[in-house]
Parts: structure tokens; sequence; C-alpha cells
RNA sequence: GGAGGGGUGGCCGAGUCUGGUCUAAGGCGCGCCCCUGCUAAGGGCGAGGCGGCCCAAUGGGUCCGCCCGCGGGUUCGAAUCCCGCCCCCUCCA
């Protein structure tokens, strides 16, 4: 949700931010005046309420006749209460579902839609296409698509041997290094009540990604943001330094509309595995913060060896929490061209404000905290190690990194 | 899934049977002050969250409303009575 003191106070600003994204500028206007019908409603209950305790209390004391005369007035005056209230519920209602409908106010993202954002830069030689991940994968029987399609259908593959363990190294991986910046290591649920997932802002536009269990009405988590976004629900934060968490979970995603995009091997599958960073922090301490994920994610590839680029997301190609998104993506040798492997998001106050996580002000005053979230490590990087790291032979070289981790030094063809 | 017990302020805990100064006792902890020859003991004062309204308006207000797990209901009036749900504990399956 959206800070409702900028929108009364500079409506333009959301307005233009709006319009950067390519979505309607009439929600700020049904928000603004949603918020106006909601004090309206409140002011009104109120007036009724407080009358209603001052006669209670004469009520209370009163006797024989005068007690009588004052109950008649005061049934009256009940069944209004009543209904000023559930007025003021309904006002409530209609307030929230168009904050909610508000994405947060873009800072600083290149104009325009998907095709339109910045490279900032490129790291490492850009290598020749020679075998695809999956060709390389079943040559180390890394990856077993057949039988993950025989057992869970398309989109789903088995690790199979050193492609488990490697991706078992990739993680551990990730997660020393956030330990060693000082994240505390998390293993979160992945599945979240209805109020967790749409807290994160996964429940507007992008809902039909997200797998729902009816029977239970819970989610299973696209990513362990989610869960670790909820995690201080409803808390009021000391916050002297960021809370950095970073969580290891499965992720699932139903990947709806994007029949016959990536149906080779592991790039776009339903389910998968990832570290992610969290951080909740000083709203006024988030744009440095959201640099320091992207600097720890730039890290992570390096320690990878690996040639990618960073690119600052156009404004029409985020999600609705970010202000701003940069994401890394890493050179696939056999499609000659980079792909997403990590993505980290300023989110300010946006999730804050819907999930109610708080910190202390130096006034002592409450204000919603700044979260940003950030991938550190995930299946999908199994591609570019696989196909930049071959060797002519098909054996894959191990990045030094990840050696300890996997107790090998190369991955030689049986 | 079944039976029972429980959910009250930062924490503990009284109040619920018997609805109305509950404007939520008391304790612990916390902050400031006093006293004290010094990390003790004692005394005093002060603390919550959300929202609305007003003003000489980013700081104020002896102003108003809401908050006793959540949501409904009964009633002139609900922490208290009734119904539903959630969570925790004990036992059973």
């Amino acid at each position: 949700m959206i800070d409702l003191r900028l929108l009364r106070d500079n409506p333009d600003i959301v307005r233009a931010s709006q319009r950067l994204r390519g979505e309607s500028e009439t929600a700020v206007d049904t928000l603004l005046a949603a918020d106006e019908s909601r004090r309206k409603a409140v002011a009104h209950f109120e007036g009724l309420r407080a009358e209603q305790k001052t006669l209670g209390k004469q009520v209370a004391q009163a006797k024989g006749e005068e007690k009588t005369a004052l109950l008649a007035r005061t049934k009256g005056l009940s069944a209004e209460v009543k209904e000023a209230d559930a007025a003021v519920t309904a006002a409530e209602e209609a307030m929230r579902a168009a904050h909610l409908a508000v994405p947060n106010v873009v800072d600083a993202a290149p104009p325009g839609g998907e095709d339109d954002y910045l490279v900032l830069k490129e790291i490492g030689e850009l290598a020749a296409a020679g075998r695809d991940h999956l060709e390389l994968a079943e040559l180390h029987r890394a990856i077993d698509m057949e039988r993950g399609a025989k057992v869970s259908g398309s989109r789903f593959y088995f690790l199979t041997g050193v492609g488990a363990l490697m991706q078992l190294a990739l993680l551990q991986l990730g997660m020393a290094q956030a330990v060693q910046y000082g994240f505390t290591a998390m293993i979160t649920p992945s599945l979240v009540k209805p109020e967790s997932m749409e807290g994160t802002g996964y429940l507007g536009s992008h809902a039909s990604e997200v797998y729902h269990l009816p029977a239970d009405d819970l989610y299973l988590i696209g990513t362990s943001e989610v869960a670790l976004a909820a995690y201080h629900k409803d808390e009021i934060l000391d916050l002297a330094e960021p809370k950095r968490y970073a969580g290891w979970s499965s992720c699932y995603r139903r990947e709806a509309g994007s029949y016959g995009k990536d149906t080779r091997g592991i790039i776009r599958v339903h389910q998968f595995d990832k570290v992610e960073m969290f951080s909740f922090c000083h709203p006024d301490q988030a744009i440095e913060e959201h640099q320091r994920m992207l600097a720890w994610e730039e890290e992570l590839l390096g320690k990878l060896e690996l040639a990618y680029r960073v690119i600052d997301v156009a404004a029409g190609d985020l999600g609705s929490s970010a202000t701003r998104k940069f994401d890394c993506e890493a050179w696939v040798p056999s499609q000659q061209q980079y792909r997403e492997v990590t993505s980290t998001s300023n989110c300010t106050t946006f999730q804050a404000r819907r999930l109610n996580i708080r910190y202390r002000d130096a006034e002592a005053k409450t204000a919603p905290v700044a979260t940003l979230n950030g991938t550190l490590a995930t299946t999908r990087m199994l591609v570019p190690i696989l196909e930049q790291h071959q060797q002519p032979d098909g054996s894959i070289r191990v990045p030094k990194a990840l050696q300890p981790f996997l107790g090998k030094e190369v991955l030689e063809v049986a």
C-alpha cells in the first residue's frame, strides 16, 4: 500500500508513477475518493457513538420515569449507531480495496516496458554456443526431465546424482556467503496464508502465477520472500541495524500463459529451490541497502565465475511492490543471450504497510519499515554454470568457490 | 478427528459466575526525578497501539472514537452473556 499522506499532498506524483507503469490513473482518483468517504463515515459514527456513551452513563444512574424517558431516546440512537458502524465498515473495505489496487510509486526506474531496461554493466567473456545445459546434464546424468514429466507433468524434473549435489553445493555457497555478511539463515514454510501472500503483493496482477490449495486456503510460495516478509507481520522492530534474513525454500510457480516458452530443460519450471536475501531496514537506508543487495548478488556470480550483465528494469516491468528493480542476467551460450538469474527489488514501505511492520523513529513514533529482497542462489543458475564451464570433451569445470561444497574440481563424463 | 483447559497492556496476572465509575486492580520490568558516600534498599512521577477532529499545522491539543485472540449476536449499555472461527496447552485416536 502506498503512503496516503503522499497521495493526499501530491496526487500528481502517484499519477505520474501510474503512467510510467502503463497503468490506470483512475485508480488514484478512486483511492482519493474512497479515503474521503471513509473519513466522513468515521466522523459520523464517532459523533453518534460519543452521544450514546454519554447517555448510557445517565441511564445507569437514572430511576423510574426519568429512566424510561432516557431509554426511549437511547433505543433509537442505538439503531443509528449500528447503521453508522456498518457504513464505516463498508467504507473501510472499499478504501482497502482501492488502496491495494495502487502499486508502489516508481522511483528512478527507466520508463517503458519489458524491453526498455537499461544495461548498467557487462562482466566477463561471452562464450560461443556449445552443448546446451540439458544435453550436458544428460551427459552427466544430472537432470531427468522425462521422468519429471512422467511423475508430475511438464516443467517438472528430477535433479539426479551430481545434479542434485551441484544444486546443494550452490545453495550452500549462497547461504554461507549470506551468513558471512550477517544474515540470519532461515528455512521457511512453503505454504502460507492468504494474508501473507497478499502482504507481499503477489495476489494482484500476478495472482494466476500462484498455486492455491483451496481445501486449506493456503498458497504455495513462489519465493521465500513471501514467508520472510510476513515473518515480522504486526511487529514493531528495533532497526538500529537492518534485519537481514537469508531464506532457503522450494518455490512454486504456475507459469500460466507461458506455454511453448522455454520448454527445454530447467530454465522455466514449476518448482525450484532458492536462497533469497531479505532485509527490513530504515526507509532512509533503503536505496543504499538495495545497492548492497545487488553487490552481494554480483559477488556470488563472481564466485561462480560467470559472465553476466546487470540491468535496471523498466517501470512497466516492475512488480507491484517494487519501486525499483535490478536483475542480473547470466550469459547462456546455447541461446547466445542473457537470461535472468537474480533479481533484487526495493519495496520501500509498500509491503510493510500491508503487513503492518513498523519501527520506532527518533521521536519514538512508529512508522512503516522498508523491505528489500534479492536472489542469491537458485536452481536456474545451474544452466549458465553447466554451459559456461563446459569443456570440449563435455566435462564441466567446477568453479573454485563451489569445489569445497561439491568435493570435485571437474565433473568428468562417465 | 475427539474430550477438557486457556488467550486481558512490554511481561505476569485479577476481573467474567452476579453486564453499568473497568476511565482494566496489583506486580514485574522500563524511563525520568528525589533521597542515599557511590550497580543496594526506599520514595515520587511517567509510559501502549490505531484512527478522527481542531489549531498560530511536519509541532501541538485538560478533544473524540476504536482496541481485553478474531468475527457476529443479545442489550439503552458487553472484557463480562450467546453463537461461529482461529491459536496455544493437556489427554485420547
